[in-house]
RNA sequence: GCCGGAGUGGCGGAACGGCAGACGCGAUGGAUUCAAAAUCCAUUGUCCGCAAGGGCGUGUGGGUUCGAGUCCCACCUCCGGCACCA
């Protein structure tokens, strides 16, 4: 017998709409709990993948409702971006009329869902109101110098006269027409993240509540090395290049240099020597691969630059390599290599017969190459038998002595670069006047809107600067000609600071209210997937800390707990419009209700890991949820008795259950959520099989309705008002189980001969060593394995397992 | 390559260092049905055995432990991120 999923659903998402069931308003007498998914890119369909993402918020929602906390969870969109640009290139439809239908079907797809958001604080990173606010961060980070411009390399495919994105490079070549791609320097603008990278790696620390994995991405990310800086001259020339090594105390080890082939001195070095042919040909080569590439060859390559280095210690003369395996945009963009300390140096000097200088000792039981362990410095004159850390000291002080170096910190993190040549995002609100130079929009004009342009199609300029009315400007200060900045912002801005507007979303005045971020902030959950981990996490952590800064966030990071989840699979790939494997959710909406399609959902596996689709398995929840219905709704043969041990097993099964329930929500373990749901059900049928009580099972299925309403919340609202419970379960509390209930008073104990279950026995939950191991002697089994053997030692874990090792 | 994860039945998965495979899917057999669907019941890691019972089994190889899917070391495979997809 099916309950009737339609009409139900429909029925209920009505009425939490009209009721306003989750609209939430700052209310200081009861606890907040701010619950948030990362708002999505509306790319039209919801697929089944996105529903799994948005039942876990929604049911977290839903359950801290009934835990008494005033929930807020709003949802908006990350709605600039390149895949709506890329539609209007093909098809001249505007990215707004695209964008805004998508997001008018997802909300249809939310509703659907039953999802628990409060839409009156809805955010679209593309409307102007939104993104006027994109534009006041930028100032006010520009007002305190951490906006800056400075030039910068990008991918630009000559043929199709645009930028592109290092995934739109594939093999060096421009993945769409495959042309050459190759590297042009742009004048762009950067965020000065690098200011904060101390704060962002300290603060990492306080961040109990996120996953390990992700705070190590951070901090590797972040990637603080100390070391040291110092120049080293090169020979038959007057010019000196600058290195950084997190391993001064090796410098004695150095035998050769490498430059990045973009070094500013490489044209210097090579020109005139024998060697300058080949080493252009190599520059050229290096510039068409992209950072990955170059960094993922499988065997390192380089170029003798036919020059010598004098290393500053010992006055050796070392040959100077040009690699690719050295990057421009981490360090000074040359290295010292000491191969004897140092794989890929070791993998590079071996290739091309280069010394090898051990200045570390690895021991007489080292045969490997590169010795990264400690052990006692020699080879290294002053710094001999003294520790790393030692030599670190010792010879930081003396390059600082001599005044070609000093100790140095060194970040892998470097600044942001904003600029995007792109139409579909946020204009950066910056005027050039040939008078005054750089000028920002006074803030009272802004926001400066995106125009409207006749083609999306690039033509070897951001689409913006087509625009000539719109480029064409008065200097703010002066009030001359001018012109404004046509790059617009990375969508990464946009979704760095929306968590705050959604506190106060319709102010015209101001980003946000502080009285409200002080009620909201900060998110007691945030929810998205773990592909998010570093960047987008990382820069809405940086805008928080900047917003402390200047006085309006009342905290200096936003996301208390932090939840990653997994992906979903099918056919071997993460499910995406672009790998045409998407699931859309429709079908199962009109088959089996959004309610078994969200309890398969949260059943499919750990929230964390990825998970396969299997289309079998929502006929199976929904299988679950009928046969509750059923339960719920059918008469029983229900008798007058006695309360016996029927009636025990199901309080005590239900409350047992609940606490698992319960525990399991507070650990995102959704999936045995599920699972112990289903497994109560199963009860419940035995019990009815029997001679059923009526207030027993009333009283249980109340609790069984209530631990159902955060996962499958229509058909369990439905019980809930067709029993006369309440009419509105959203707004009951969640119930509490009944310890003495939950302990159970007998236990099976598993009776192990080394250590190989040979027995199993019910014994009372509160047995002692004592009489567990008499118990377990008596067993004919276990007897039957210890006789004629010494029992050397009994590990006795009473009431769980006993060991008895023989001798 | 670097950083971070994950590998358990036919499938998704469960398992505070203590009964490996809960729960579900699928499959097989049965009940019900004129028949089917739906529903209900039973069986379902693997090998040996009539059975009782026993052997083996959590990617591979080692180690720690009375006891390892779980902890440690090495390796293999797959996935995510690598700064202009979001």
């Amino acid at each position: 017998m099916s309950y009737d999923h339609k009409a139900i659903e429909a029925k209920w998402q009505d009425r939490w709409e009209s009721e306003g069931v989750f609209h939430t308003t700052e209310d200081s007498t009861r606890p907040k709990f701010y619950n948030v998914a990362m708002y999505p890119y509306p790319s039209g369909e919801l697929h089944i993948g996105h529903v799994r993402n948005y039942t876990y918020i929604d049911l977290i929602t839903r359950y801290k409702m009934m835990q008494g906390f005033n929930v807020l969870s709003p949802m908006g969109w990350d709605s600039f971006g390149l895949p709506a640009e890329n539609l209007a290139i093909e098809t001249g439809i505007h990215p707004k009329v695209s964008v805004e239908a998508q997001i008018t079907r997802m909300k249809e797809h939310f509703r659907k869902l039953g999802a628990a958001f409060d839409w009156s604080r809805e955010v679209a990173s593309h409307d102007p109101a939104y993104y006027r606010w994109d534009q006041w961060l930028f100032l006010e980070l520009y007002d305190r110098g951490l906006a800056y411009k400075a030039t910068a390399p990008v991918n630009w495919c000559p043929k199709d006269q645009t930028v592109l994105a290092n995934e739109q490079v594939v093999d060096g070549a421009c993945e769409r027409c495959g042309t050459l791609v190759e590297k042009r320097n742009l004048a762009q603008w950067f965020f000065k993240i690098t200011d904060y990278a101390d704060r962002l790696l300290d603060d990492l620390d306080e961040l109990d509540d996120w996953p390990d994995r992700v705070r190590t991405m951070q901090r590797n990310w972040i990637g603080r090395s100390a070391g040291a800086r110092f120049r080293i001259p090169i020979k038959d020339l007057a010019a000196s290049f600058e290195v950084f090594t997190t391993r001064p105390d090796t410098i004695f080890g150095m035998t050769f240099c490498v430059l990045a082939p973009e070094h500013p001195l490489v044209e210097e070095l090579i020109s005139g020597t024998e060697h300058e042919v080949e080493a252009r040909e190599y520059i050229v080569r290096a510039a068409r691969e992209s950072e990955i590439e170059r960094l993922a060859e499988g065997e390192k390559t380089g170029v003798f630059t036919g020059r010598f280095a004098i290393n500053p210690v010992n006055g050796k003369e070392v040959p100077i390599f040009i690699a690719d395996y050295v990057l421009m945009g981490y360090g000074t963009g040359a290295i010292m290599a000491v191969p004897g300390q140092d794989q890929r140096d070791w993998d590079f000097a071996v290739k091309y017969e280069l010394d090898i200088v051990r200045t570390v000792d690895a021991g007489p039981d080292w045969y490997g190459e590169a010795f990264l362990g400690e052990g006692p410095t020699i080879n290294s004159g002053f710094l001999d038998g003294l520790d790393r850390e030692g030599a670190k000291e010792r010879i930081i002080a003396w390059l600082e002595e001599q005044g070609i170096g000093e100790g140095a910190i060194q970040y892998r993190l470097r600044d942001w670069l904003i600029s995007r040549q792109r139409y579909w995002g946020c204009p950066i609100p910056m005027v050039e006047c040939p008078e005054c130079g750089l000028v920002p929009v006074p803030r009272d004009r802004l926001p400066v809107t995106l125009p409207e342009v006749e083609d999306y199609a690039p033509k070897g300029r951001s689409p913006l600067a087509a625009v000539e009315d719109w480029v064409a400007t008065t200097c703010p200060r002066c009030g001359g000609a001018a012109s404004r900045e046509t790059d617009t912002m990375d969508t990464f801005v946009d979704s760095s600071w929306y968590y705050f507007r959604y506190t106060d979303p319709h102010n015209d005045d101001a980003i946000f209210d502080r009285a409200k971020a002080e009620y909201w902030m900060p998110l007691d959950q945030y929810i998205g997937g773990v592909e998010h981990a570093i960047l987008h996490l990382l820069y809405a952590r940086f805008v928080t800390k900047f917003l402390f800064d200047i006085g309006l966030s009342p905290v200096t990071e936003p996301f208390m707990r932090m939840f990653t989840q997994g992906m979903l699979v099918k056919d071997g790939a993460k499910m995406s419009k672009s790998k045409g494997n998407v699931v859309p959710p429709d079908r199962y909406y009109q088959e089996y209700g959004a309610d078994a399609l969200r309890l398969f959902e949260l059943f499919v596996g750990p929230p964390t890991d990825d998970a396969v689709w299997n289309d079998s398995g929502v006929p199976g929840t929904k299988r679950f949820l009928d046969r509750v219905w059923k339960m719920g709704t059918a008469t029983h043969s229900f008798v007058e008795r006695d309360p016996n041990d029927d009636d025990a097993v199901l309080m005590a099964e239900t409350h047992r259950v609940l606490k698992r329930v319960t525990e399991d929500i507070n650990r995102f373990h959704f999936n045995t959520t599920v699972s112990s749901l289903m497994s109560l059900a199963n009860v419940f049928q035995e019990y009815l099989g029997r001679s059923p009580v009526e207030k027993t099972f009333d009283e249980a299925y109340r609790v069984m309705i209530l631990m159902l309403a955060p996962a499958a919340p229509h058909v369990a609202h439905e019980l809930w008002e067709m029993r006369g419970m309440g009419s509105m379960l959203a707004n009951e509390p969640w119930p509490e189980w009944d310890e003495s209930l939950v302990a159970e008073s007998t236990v099976t104990m598993v009776v192990q001969v080394n250590g190989k279950v040979r027995d199993r026995v019910d014994v009372p939950a509160d047995i002692t060593a004592e009489e567990a191991e008499r118990v377990a002697l008596d067993l004919d089994k276990v007897r039957g394995w210890i006789d004629g053997a010494v029992v050397r030692k009994v590990i006795a874990r009473p009431p769980t397992v006993i060991n008895f090792v023989l001798g």
